[in-house]
DNA sequence: ATCACAAATGAATAACTATTCATTCATTTA
DNA sequence: TAAATGAATGAATAGTTATTCATTTGTGAT
């Protein structure tokens, strides 16, 4: 195949220049992504963009429902997977919660960059809450099966998934912070800890 | 007292400027704050950031240096007083991280904007790095000291500390994008369920 | 081969925004 | 009361960046 076709398909076009907006957002941070970084980066011309998603506005957008979609996917794959049982599932969503593919330094970047814009912009807020929302219900219910199953008296389901979900993210903060001292595997055995707290019987070591 | 006093101490303008620029940013993010937004919402004029911090770049440096100051100045108050107990200490922690001042949902999206960014310009990231460290010391000797008073044989003091500011930054984000469905009370009682896990003869529920 | 078409290019443009600084104005001092 | 001071103003400037579109270029059909 050649290197750089000078003619694609729309849709890989339109993936190539998220993936680029992804590195540089990262990069440059919201405030300090252009067009002429984007483009460059992906190795095409300054009006590509424009071609392709209009505005800039609708390329952040298409970013944004680019990885919330990849996350959401991602974790429905597991939680519509039938040959895992419950605890199966939930240790399922922990892993792809810190797997190199989601706990990425560049895709976490992203992640807040949008969130800090969340407040101003109700697209970014609405494309957010959508997924929030999907991802609470499934996990919600798994909590709730474990307990039934397994005859887990005290634990309150829908508590007990709003509480992995702030410690899975203030651990994607811990890891976009300090790189450095506090790495994935790390933050597994603290989402593990909790889970063993509320379900002691499940979630051992490995 | 005059209405709006033309001459004004320079730090209390500097301080009027930095708290239309939390404003701003809550409103508009950080990619959409420009001087006339700030200087228009601080009833001041278009050359008066410029006049007190040089740049605009120095106007947000400062600004996350405000909140973030505000936030460790206010847990340095509960550490060193000698009035509370250890329990005490981590419940006014608790109580402080879900405080009016502090969860604020302005304060919130200006945290937010400024970790999004923490990847790209160092400055910020240093200035959070500093603060994590110090807060986390604190938290982590809080932690282990309880653990020696009540005899916890099993706790991880420092595990504890690095999941329950985890997980306290995790609630600040469900209190920025769901406000609506959940409170600051609710976020409350999410971390203090978790410190009662680690330390269930303590923690109790008042 | 040639043509027709669509994708891609990038110089030019239009819009926006940080910064400057000559001027204005309130306050203080003599 | 009359300078003198320096904080504040905002029109003008300089610089940046999104968007446009006439032109170029590769591709597939005939």
């Amino acid at each position: 195949m050649s290197e750089t076709p000078r003619s694609l398909p729309a849709k890989t076009r339109r993936k190539q220049l998220i993936k680029a907006t992804i590195k540089c957002i990262a990069k440059n941070g919201l405030s300090g992504t252009t067009m002429a970084d984007v483009t460059k980066l992906a190795g095409l011309s300054l009006g590509i963009v424009n071609l392709h998603f209009e505005t800039k506005e609708k390329l952040l957008v298409e970013t944004l429902r680019f990885i919330t979609d990849e996350y959401r996917n991602g974790l429905d794959k597991i939680f519509f997977n039938e040959n895992l049982s419950t605890e199966e599932k939930i240790r399922a969503h922990v892993a792809f919660d810190f797997s190199r593919a989601i706990a990425d330094r560049n895709k976490l970047a992203v992640w807040f960059a949008f969130w800090g814009e969340t407040k101003s912009r109700p697209t970014y807020h609405s494309i957010c809450a959508d997924y929030i929302d999907e991802i609470a219900q499934n996990l919600t219910q798994l909590f709730s099966i474990l307990k039934n199953e397994q005859n887990y008296q005290a634990v309150d389901p829908e508590l007990v998934c709003t509480c992995y979900t702030a410690l899975s993210d203030g651990l994607w903060l811990a890891l976009l912070l300090t790189p450095k001292s506090f790495k994935a595997d790390d933050a597994k055995t603290i989402a593990m800890h909790y889970l063993k707290t509320q379900f002691p019987n499940n979630f051992t070591m490995t």
